[in-house]
DNA sequence: TATAGTGTAATAGATAAATAGAACACTAGG
DNA sequence: CCTAGTGTTCTATTTATCTATTACACTATA
Protein backbone atom coordinates (compact mmCIF):
# COMPACT_ATOMS: atom_id res chain seq x y z
CA UNK A 1 0.00 0.00 0.00
CA UNK A 2 1.24 3.40 -0.64
CA UNK A 3 1.14 5.97 2.03
CA UNK A 4 1.32 9.93 2.20
CA UNK A 5 4.32 10.95 3.51
CA UNK A 6 2.70 13.81 4.98
CA UNK A 7 0.00 12.20 7.15
CA UNK A 8 0.80 9.43 9.60
CA UNK A 9 0.06 6.24 8.33
CA UNK A 10 -2.09 4.83 11.40
CA UNK A 11 -4.40 7.81 10.30
CA UNK A 12 -4.10 6.64 6.74
CA UNK A 13 -5.11 2.54 7.38
CA UNK A 14 -8.10 4.01 9.18
CA UNK A 15 -9.14 5.83 6.24
CA UNK A 16 -8.56 2.49 4.17
CA UNK A 17 -10.81 0.35 6.51
CA UNK A 18 -13.22 2.92 6.52
CA UNK A 19 -13.21 2.54 2.70
CA UNK A 20 -13.59 -1.01 2.82
CA UNK A 21 -16.35 -0.71 4.79
CA UNK A 22 -18.62 1.95 2.93
CA UNK A 23 -17.71 -0.08 -0.38
CA UNK A 24 -19.30 -2.91 1.47
CA UNK A 25 -15.53 -5.03 1.26
CA UNK A 26 -16.24 -4.97 4.92
CA UNK A 27 -19.92 -6.00 5.81
CA UNK A 28 -21.47 -5.71 9.52
CA UNK A 29 -20.20 -8.19 11.45
CA UNK A 30 -17.26 -9.29 9.05
CA UNK A 31 -14.04 -10.35 10.54
CA UNK A 32 -11.11 -8.37 9.31
CA UNK A 33 -7.64 -10.34 8.84
CA UNK A 34 -5.01 -10.98 11.80
CA UNK A 35 -3.52 -8.10 13.06
CA UNK A 36 -0.38 -9.61 11.84
CA UNK A 37 -2.11 -10.42 8.56
CA UNK A 38 -2.87 -6.68 8.48
CA UNK A 39 0.49 -5.99 8.78
CA UNK A 40 1.90 -7.59 6.39
CA UNK A 41 -0.57 -6.22 3.66
CA UNK A 42 0.21 -3.17 4.47
CA UNK A 43 3.92 -3.92 5.08
CA UNK A 44 3.44 -1.99 8.40
CA UNK A 45 4.10 -2.86 11.82
CA UNK A 46 1.95 -4.86 13.90
CA UNK A 47 1.63 -1.79 16.35
CA UNK A 48 0.57 1.04 13.59
CA UNK A 49 -1.98 -1.46 12.27
CA UNK A 50 -2.95 -1.67 16.31
CA UNK A 51 -3.30 1.94 16.82
CA UNK A 52 -5.34 2.59 14.02
CA UNK A 53 -7.57 -0.48 15.33
CA UNK A 54 -7.68 0.40 18.71
CA UNK A 55 -9.14 4.27 17.86
CA UNK A 56 -11.71 2.48 15.76
CA UNK A 57 -12.25 0.10 18.81
CA UNK A 58 -13.25 3.51 20.76
CA UNK A 59 -14.91 4.57 18.03
CA UNK A 60 -17.21 1.81 18.38
CA UNK A 61 -17.09 1.53 14.53
CA UNK A 62 -14.91 -2.18 15.75
CA UNK A 63 -15.23 -4.62 17.87
CA UNK A 64 -12.77 -6.76 19.67
CA UNK A 65 -12.97 -10.06 20.44
CA UNK A 66 -10.03 -11.37 22.26
CA UNK A 67 -8.44 -14.70 20.43
CA UNK A 68 -10.94 -14.37 17.91
CA UNK A 69 -11.00 -11.52 16.42
CA UNK A 70 -11.41 -8.11 15.23
CA UNK A 71 -15.11 -7.32 13.94
CA UNK A 72 -16.88 -4.88 11.79
CA UNK A 73 -20.25 -3.46 14.09
CA UNK A 74 -23.35 -4.99 13.50
CA UNK A 75 -24.52 -1.61 14.30
CA UNK A 76 -25.31 -0.34 10.56
CA UNK A 77 -26.29 2.91 11.50
CA UNK A 78 -23.08 3.79 13.14
CA UNK A 79 -21.60 2.61 9.53
CA UNK A 80 -24.18 4.83 7.64
CA UNK A 81 -23.87 7.81 10.19
CA UNK A 82 -19.78 7.51 9.17
CA UNK A 83 -20.33 7.67 5.96
CA UNK A 84 -22.49 10.82 6.18
CA UNK A 85 -19.59 12.22 8.48
CA UNK A 86 -16.79 11.41 5.74
CA UNK A 87 -18.71 12.46 3.16
CA UNK A 88 -18.94 15.79 5.03
CA UNK A 89 -15.59 16.01 5.80
CA UNK A 90 -14.38 15.44 2.09
CA UNK A 91 -16.88 18.48 1.19
CA UNK A 92 -15.82 20.72 3.98
CA UNK A 93 -12.10 20.22 2.78
CA UNK A 94 -12.50 20.63 -0.26
CA UNK A 95 -14.76 23.48 -0.78
CA UNK A 96 -12.58 25.09 1.43
CA UNK A 97 -9.35 25.03 -0.51
CA UNK A 98 -11.32 26.02 -3.60
CA UNK A 99 -12.83 28.69 -2.46
CA UNK A 100 -9.17 29.71 -0.66
CA UNK A 101 -7.81 29.61 -4.33
CA UNK A 102 -10.22 32.35 -4.95
CA UNK A 103 -12.94 30.07 -6.76
CA UNK A 104 -16.59 31.08 -6.89
CA UNK A 105 -18.89 28.68 -6.46
CA UNK A 106 -19.93 28.62 -9.84
CA UNK A 107 -16.05 27.97 -11.17
CA UNK A 108 -15.95 24.97 -8.09
CA UNK A 109 -19.09 23.41 -9.65
CA UNK A 110 -17.78 23.76 -13.19
CA UNK A 111 -14.17 22.58 -12.38
CA UNK A 112 -15.18 19.48 -10.64
CA UNK A 113 -18.01 18.89 -13.64
CA UNK A 114 -15.12 19.41 -16.32
CA UNK A 115 -12.33 17.33 -14.39
CA UNK A 116 -15.02 14.27 -13.89
CA UNK A 117 -15.80 14.50 -18.22
CA UNK A 118 -12.35 14.53 -18.99
CA UNK A 119 -11.72 11.44 -16.61
CA UNK A 120 -14.71 9.89 -18.34
CA UNK A 121 -12.88 10.68 -21.88
CA UNK A 122 -9.34 9.16 -20.02
CA UNK A 123 -11.00 5.66 -18.91
CA UNK A 124 -12.81 5.56 -22.05
CA UNK A 125 -9.42 5.97 -24.06
CA UNK A 126 -8.05 3.18 -21.67
CA UNK A 127 -10.42 1.05 -22.19
CA UNK A 128 -10.52 0.76 -26.36
CA UNK A 129 -6.46 0.34 -26.11
CA UNK B 1 -3.27 30.79 13.22
CA UNK B 2 -4.44 27.29 13.63
CA UNK B 3 -2.81 24.27 12.39
CA UNK B 4 -3.75 20.47 11.74
CA UNK B 5 -1.64 18.56 13.63
CA UNK B 6 -2.18 15.98 11.29
CA UNK B 7 0.34 17.46 8.30
CA UNK B 8 4.03 18.95 8.99
CA UNK B 9 3.51 22.58 10.28
CA UNK B 10 6.28 23.43 7.26
CA UNK B 11 4.09 22.01 4.73
CA UNK B 12 1.09 24.04 5.79
CA UNK B 13 3.00 27.39 5.35
CA UNK B 14 3.84 26.86 1.91
CA UNK B 15 0.21 26.11 1.84
CA UNK B 16 -1.14 29.68 3.26
CA UNK B 17 1.78 31.39 1.13
CA UNK B 18 0.57 29.67 -1.94
CA UNK B 19 -3.20 30.72 -1.09
CA UNK B 20 -1.60 34.42 -0.13
CA UNK B 21 -0.31 34.39 -3.75
CA UNK B 22 -3.81 33.17 -5.19
CA UNK B 23 -5.87 35.22 -3.65
CA UNK B 24 -3.87 38.54 -5.05
CA UNK B 25 -2.52 39.32 -0.91
CA UNK B 26 1.05 38.76 -2.43
CA UNK B 27 1.26 39.78 -5.95
CA UNK B 28 4.66 39.35 -8.47
CA UNK B 29 7.01 40.78 -6.75
CA UNK B 30 5.77 41.52 -3.31
CA UNK B 31 8.45 41.05 -0.83
CA UNK B 32 7.06 38.95 1.96
CA UNK B 33 7.45 39.90 5.82
CA UNK B 34 10.80 39.17 7.54
CA UNK B 35 11.13 35.18 8.50
CA UNK B 36 11.01 36.60 11.90
CA UNK B 37 8.04 38.45 11.37
CA UNK B 38 6.29 35.57 9.81
CA UNK B 39 7.52 33.56 12.93
CA UNK B 40 6.27 35.65 15.23
CA UNK B 41 2.85 35.99 13.18
CA UNK B 42 2.21 32.44 12.48
CA UNK B 43 3.71 31.71 16.06
CA UNK B 44 6.21 28.92 15.07
CA UNK B 45 9.91 28.98 14.92
CA UNK B 46 12.13 30.67 12.15
CA UNK B 47 13.93 27.87 10.94
CA UNK B 48 10.17 26.29 10.24
CA UNK B 49 9.29 29.20 8.29
CA UNK B 50 12.82 28.86 6.56
CA UNK B 51 11.78 25.19 5.75
CA UNK B 52 8.89 26.52 3.87
CA UNK B 53 10.78 29.27 2.45
CA UNK B 54 13.67 27.26 1.39
CA UNK B 55 11.26 24.46 -0.56
CA UNK B 56 9.24 27.48 -1.97
CA UNK B 57 12.53 28.77 -3.35
CA UNK B 58 13.65 25.45 -4.78
CA UNK B 59 9.95 25.22 -6.84
CA UNK B 60 10.94 29.18 -8.01
CA UNK B 61 8.07 30.46 -6.75
CA UNK B 62 9.75 32.46 -4.30
CA UNK B 63 12.84 34.30 -5.07
CA UNK B 64 15.46 34.97 -2.30
CA UNK B 65 17.72 38.41 -1.76
CA UNK B 66 19.91 37.96 1.05
CA UNK B 67 20.19 41.35 2.88
CA UNK B 68 16.87 42.38 1.82
CA UNK B 69 14.19 39.98 1.73
CA UNK B 70 12.07 37.25 0.25
CA UNK B 71 9.86 37.96 -2.67
CA UNK B 72 7.09 36.76 -4.90
CA UNK B 73 8.63 35.41 -8.51
CA UNK B 74 7.50 38.28 -10.94
CA UNK B 75 7.14 35.19 -13.67
CA UNK B 76 3.28 35.34 -13.88
CA UNK B 77 2.80 32.50 -16.00
CA UNK B 78 4.65 30.36 -12.95
CA UNK B 79 2.05 31.29 -10.73
CA UNK B 80 -0.57 30.68 -13.06
CA UNK B 81 0.65 27.35 -13.07
CA UNK B 82 0.79 26.78 -10.00
CA UNK B 83 -2.77 27.92 -9.08
CA UNK B 84 -3.56 25.27 -12.34
CA UNK B 85 -1.76 22.51 -10.61
CA UNK B 86 -3.13 23.51 -6.83
CA UNK B 87 -6.89 23.04 -8.29
CA UNK B 88 -5.91 19.91 -10.15
CA UNK B 89 -4.78 18.35 -7.14
CA UNK B 90 -7.66 19.12 -5.12
CA UNK B 91 -10.25 17.82 -7.84
CA UNK B 92 -8.11 14.38 -7.53
CA UNK B 93 -7.70 14.04 -4.12
CA UNK B 94 -11.28 15.27 -3.81
CA UNK B 95 -12.75 12.50 -6.64
CA UNK B 96 -10.64 9.65 -5.71
CA UNK B 97 -12.13 10.04 -2.10
CA UNK B 98 -15.41 10.48 -3.04
CA UNK B 99 -15.58 7.85 -5.28
CA UNK B 100 -13.81 5.58 -2.78
CA UNK B 101 -16.56 6.10 -0.70
CA UNK B 102 -18.86 4.76 -3.37
CA UNK B 103 -20.19 7.63 -4.97
CA UNK B 104 -21.19 7.45 -8.59
CA UNK B 105 -20.21 10.47 -10.38
CA UNK B 106 -23.66 12.08 -10.41
CA UNK B 107 -23.79 11.24 -6.65
CA UNK B 108 -20.41 13.78 -6.38
CA UNK B 109 -21.57 16.25 -8.28
CA UNK B 110 -25.11 16.37 -6.31
CA UNK B 111 -23.59 16.19 -3.16
CA UNK B 112 -21.21 19.32 -3.99
CA UNK B 113 -24.07 21.30 -5.47
CA UNK B 114 -25.94 20.38 -2.47
CA UNK B 115 -23.37 21.35 0.41
CA UNK B 116 -22.83 24.37 -1.44
CA UNK B 117 -26.65 25.29 -1.63
CA UNK B 118 -27.05 24.89 2.12
CA UNK B 119 -23.65 26.56 2.77
CA UNK B 120 -25.03 29.61 0.94
CA UNK B 121 -28.35 29.17 3.54
CA UNK B 122 -26.03 29.59 6.83
CA UNK B 123 -24.21 32.07 4.96
CA UNK B 124 -27.59 34.19 4.68
CA UNK B 125 -28.99 33.33 8.08
CA UNK B 126 -25.61 34.69 9.67
CA UNK B 127 -25.80 37.87 7.60
CA UNK B 128 -29.60 38.03 8.84
CA UNK B 129 -28.24 37.82 12.66
C1' DT C 1 31.72 53.11 9.35
C1' DA C 2 28.20 51.84 12.53
C1' DT C 3 23.88 49.89 13.06
C1' DA C 4 19.50 47.92 12.19
C1' DG C 5 17.16 44.87 9.29
C1' DT C 6 17.38 41.14 6.48
C1' DG C 7 18.42 35.94 4.98
C1' DT C 8 21.20 31.64 6.21
C1' DA C 9 23.23 28.03 8.82
C1' DA C 10 24.40 25.04 12.61
C1' DT C 11 23.81 22.87 17.01
C1' DA C 12 21.23 20.70 20.60
C1' DG C 13 17.00 19.15 22.77
C1' DA C 14 11.89 17.65 22.84
C1' DT C 15 8.19 15.17 21.00
C1' DA C 16 5.44 12.12 18.01
C1' DA C 17 5.33 8.37 14.90
C1' DA C 18 6.93 4.16 13.37
C1' DT C 19 9.62 0.13 13.87
C1' DA C 20 11.50 -4.29 15.94
C1' DG C 21 11.04 -7.71 19.12
C1' DA C 22 9.29 -10.08 22.92
C1' DA C 23 5.95 -11.48 26.04
C1' DC C 24 1.30 -12.12 27.77
C1' DA C 25 -3.98 -13.39 27.49
C1' DC C 26 -7.66 -15.65 25.42
C1' DT C 27 -10.16 -19.08 22.06
C1' DA C 28 -10.87 -23.06 19.32
C1' DG C 29 -9.94 -27.61 18.07
C1' DG C 30 -7.46 -31.90 18.04
C1' DC D 1 -4.05 -30.69 27.92
C1' DC D 2 -1.58 -28.79 23.97
C1' DT D 3 -1.08 -26.06 20.22
C1' DA D 4 -2.02 -22.74 16.72
C1' DG D 5 -4.22 -18.57 15.93
C1' DT D 6 -5.83 -14.56 17.69
C1' DG D 7 -5.71 -9.71 20.29
C1' DT D 8 -2.90 -6.88 23.74
C1' DT D 9 0.92 -4.75 25.95
C1' DC D 10 5.57 -3.31 26.80
C1' DT D 11 10.33 -1.73 26.02
C1' DA D 12 13.85 0.04 23.20
C1' DT D 13 15.40 2.33 19.06
C1' DT D 14 15.10 5.23 14.96
C1' DT D 15 13.42 9.01 12.26
C1' DA D 16 11.06 13.34 11.20
C1' DT D 17 9.42 17.49 12.88
C1' DC D 18 9.61 21.35 15.64
C1' DT D 19 11.79 24.26 18.83
C1' DA D 20 15.47 27.20 21.06
C1' DT D 21 19.55 29.52 20.58
C1' DT D 22 23.44 31.33 18.57
C1' DA D 23 26.18 32.84 15.06
C1' DC D 24 27.25 34.44 10.50
C1' DA D 25 26.52 37.07 5.83
C1' DC D 26 24.67 40.69 3.27
C1' DT D 27 22.12 45.38 2.44
C1' DA D 28 20.68 49.95 3.23
C1' DT D 29 21.20 54.07 5.47
C1' DA D 30 22.10 57.48 9.02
Amino acid sequence: MKFDDKVPIYYQIKNYLYHEMMTGALKPGDKLPAVRQLAVDLTVNVNTVQRALGEMITEGILESQRGKGNFVTMDEERITQLKGKLVMEQLERFYEQLHALNLTDEQIIDSLKQYIAQRGQQDDQRLSN
